[in-house]
RNA sequence: GGCCAGGUAGCUCAGUUGGUAGAGCAGCGGAUUGAAAAUCCGCGUGUCGGUGGUUCGAUUCCGCCCCUGGCCA
């Protein structure tokens, strides 16, 4: 295979929840030859449409986005599952001569894509079965304990309290026969060389987004967000342990119907667990040297200037 | 108007037999390699309603006042 003339490049637009990503990457899609790739743990599940404030389907066929809708909410997506899928969607808008946009605030898919994943076996859903039951008995603790007797490292790293990633690292260990802390050595970015434009939307001050937060969330109550999660309620095969029902809003409204608190409890949790997202994506970008912060008012020369890059481009 | 119960962190409350106070939630900071909108780690942010008295010392005891809820008029 020959390597391609000239690389296109790849624009990644993310940002806490409730930045108003969405819309800046629309209105970019008017004007520019680009496509939408998500970035989003969420959006990837079909029916999750009013709490994951999906695009609306028509907008979605004038303008392309693709990784969103992929996956049924009875199974899991994963950041291994999302590189192999935007890889793929890259190499394909690139074929047709535009700009992949990635936009999202899922920070995990971002970096995995960005800065690669290390071959690390997929999940098995046998041993999670095995070491939760394990766990069950024992306590995570003695998990964590084992782990420190088979992959050391790893066990420095991660938190005697913390579940998922003690599970994770074992059932690396057992089924890979390595430590997770020396597979992980061998991370490599898939994008090594390609052109990157990477830019970050946040409002200047934490207040302002909260009170988007809040007003977004009772849109979504009076958009029929109960309604949609009764509805996810009445598949037998869903159940709230599953990843696509712990998403923020979907996990508390679950609770309130299954009868473990009222509505206002309900609304009150989904808002904060959404207060906590931002925060948390907010601690993630941070720590990103290579993100460009983009002032929320500085729209429309952000769009100029993209529209005359991918003019150098050829685009 | 009388009686009773309250007034302590942003919220819900605990507590101090008198030595200026601590939980949960919220919030803030951080970690983050196939569940990541997940999972975890760290941090208490306070005129203890006001005012006067007793006391070496009052958030705690006493008086008065204010506010909230309940009962009785």
């Amino acid at each position: 295979m020959s390597a391609p003339a000239q690389r296109l490049p790849v624009l990644v637009l993310t940002g806490p929840t409730g930045a108003g990503k969405t819309d800046w990457a629309l209105q970019l899609a008017q004007t520019a030859p680009v496509e939408i790739v998500s970035v989003d743990s969420a959006l990837v599940y079909r029916g999750l449409d009013i709490g994951t404030a999906k695009p609306a389907r028509a907008l979605r066929e004038r303008i392309p986005h693709h990784l969103i809708d992929i996956c049924d909410p009875a199974e899991s997506y994963s950041a291994g599952r999302f590189v192999v899928d935007a890889l793929r969607s890259i190499h394909e808008i690139h074929a047709r001569r535009r700009a992949p946009l990635l936009v999202g605030g899922t920070m995990l898919y971002l970096r995995a894509l960005l800065h690669g994943l290390a071959p690390l076996p997929q999940a098995s859903p046998e041993l999670r079965a095995e070491l939760d039951a394990r766990a069950a008995r024992h306590g995570w603790g003695a998990l964590h304990a084992e782990l420190a007797r088979l992959d050391p490292q790893a066990a420095a790293r991660i938190a005697p309290g913390d579940s998922q990633r003690i599970q994770r690292a074992l059932e690396v260990c057992y089924s890979a026969g390595r430590p997770i802390s020396e597979l992980q050595r061998a991370t490599v970015s898939p994008l090594k060389g390609w052109p990157l434009r990477y830019w970050s939307l946040a409002p200047h001050q934490r207040g302002e987004l909260h009170e988007r937060l809040a007003q977004r969330f009772a849109a979504m109550m009076a958009a029929g967000f109960l309604e949609e999660v009764r509805a996810l309620r009445r598949r037998t095969d869903l159940s709230a342990r599953h990843p696509s029902m712990r998403a923020v809003g979907y996990r508390q409204l679950w609770a309130h119907l299954a009868g473990e608190y009222d509505l206002t409890e309900a609304v009150r949790r989904s808002v904060a667990a959404t207060r906590q997202l931002a925060k948390r994506q907010l601690t993630w970008l941070r720590g990103e040297p290579q993100t460009q912060w983009l002032d929320p008012q500085g729209q429309l020369s952000w769009i100029r200037d993209i529209s005359r890059e991918l003019g150098t481009f050829g685009l």
